[in-house]
DNA sequence: CCGCCGTTACGTACGCCGTACGTTCTGAGG
DNA sequence: CCTCAGAACGTACGGCGTACGTAACGGCGG
């Protein structure tokens, strides 16, 4: 049907004189902007190349000429999320700055609850990179042992996206399937699981939330108090 | 071209007389095994529905005679996973039984890393739900206050959870991106990231592994030195 | 001033995916 | 012998990422 008329009616090409329409030019940085938009709103099965389009005013293939593919604007995104985390103020004494600086990116991860789960698939960019030698760094000047420090890292690094993406998921089932959990609990009330029922009772009450910080200071303070032991016997 | 003729070369229908082709006659269970072995080959997005029906010797829409859905397929596939993790002896003091657990669900979980990611996303189904109130009946009966018993559950998942998740993304990692890796690392080589490149190389020589032990220990210590120092002041 | 060219937007098309729907065959029960 | 429920099947639809060719613009050398 409209094979007939050789163009539509907006005009094709580059938009006549820079953007005169409503539209802004269709930068790299404003695609990631809006994928990070559109993602926060339908989640990451929810962003599609052709939604991002639409979203931007643009056809599909004219986000290509911008990024290299969908996993490219994936890491692009999971690094925007990296850079909002603020570095921990200097002042601090080193694993207090890391104990800050978990709990500033466990917010920021909770901000955006597809980057959790992007996290452990993409391969880290600079931002990342910037933050593991941060982390690193507070963890070797701590007075830590080096095999101490390397398993610090990983044990809060684990802890931030572990807890992150447990809690996102919670979330999203607690929404989800509300009335099949109704009726499940309610299957259960008197049987078997009383232990099980009493949980879910506590989470209804808001009993959740101050276990991220718990944890994260039974981790450090067992690296404390396990190099205080290594180096008690010299 | 083969619209002509009526009927393919294979028999359609049911198998004649009970399978006597060479292929079983298409179970439930025995498609939740075909995909848990396709999954554990091919990773998660390897595992596709007309793969499957081509790895059992079928057409894609037999598979769905016998299960819903592709969301339920990896509800039972999950479930099947849990499974695996055997009871803990009885003989145990709690947060010893406990421990073996964790420690016994994560094995379960290494040996099929797409299960961990699964984990997040599906409802629990009974095996879930009975492992659930095992745990928690664990911590109920070790003495821990309500409120710490309610975190140390959420504690002991996530990093059960975590741990394996971020193991099985790095693997991935080593082994896809090996000389991206390689490359990358040469590229800071003596730039100001001296902690990531010694971290790495710690990696290389294997200083990983018992990390996962180590923050269980923490994390099961953590419990129980709160619960004393809350119960002292009585 | 003119004509070329690199850049960007666009439209079409391909090969995947999950799965709804209608058809064809089978063995079992009356 | 006839019927009938159920399994296996084939086709088709909409949505996905994206390869490829085309069209319109601005800038620049002549």
């Amino acid at each position: 049907m409209a094979t007939t008329e050789p163009r539509k009616s907006r005009p094709r090409g580059r938009p006549a004189t820079g953007a005169a329409d409503g539209r802004h030019p269709l930068s790299r940085d404003a695609i990631v902007a809006a994928a990070i938009d559109l993602a926060d709103e339908s989640g990451e099965s929810g962003l599609t190349m052709r939604k991002l389009a639409e979203s931007l005013g643009y056809e599909v293939m004219s986000l290509y000429n911008h990024v290299a593919n969908k996993s490219q604007l994936l890491d692009l995104m999971v690094e925007a999320v990296a850079a909002e985390t603020p570095e921990p103020a200097e002042d601090l004494a080193p694993l207090e700055a890391l104990r800050t600086f978990a709990i500033d990116s466990r917010a920021a991860l909770e901000r955006h609850p597809w980057a959790a789960n992007l996290l452990l698939r993409q391969m880290p960019g600079p931002v990342r990179i910037a933050h593991m030698e941060l982390q690193l760094r507070l963890l070797a000047v701590s007075g830590l042992s080096p095999e101490l420090a390397h398993h610090g890292y990983h044990a809060v690094n684990n802890h931030v996206v572990g807890y992150t993406l447990q809690h996102q998921a919670l979330l999203a089932s607690m929404t989800e399937f509300a009335e099949e959990i109704e009726e499940f609990t309610r299957r259960l009330s008197n049987d078997d699981h009383p232990h099980v029922i009493e949980h879910v009772e506590q989470h209804r009450q808001g009993e959740t939330g101050s276990s991220f910080e718990l944890v994260l200071d039974f981790i450090l303070d067992g690296l404390r108090r396990l190099n205080e032991a290594d180096s008690r016997p010299t």
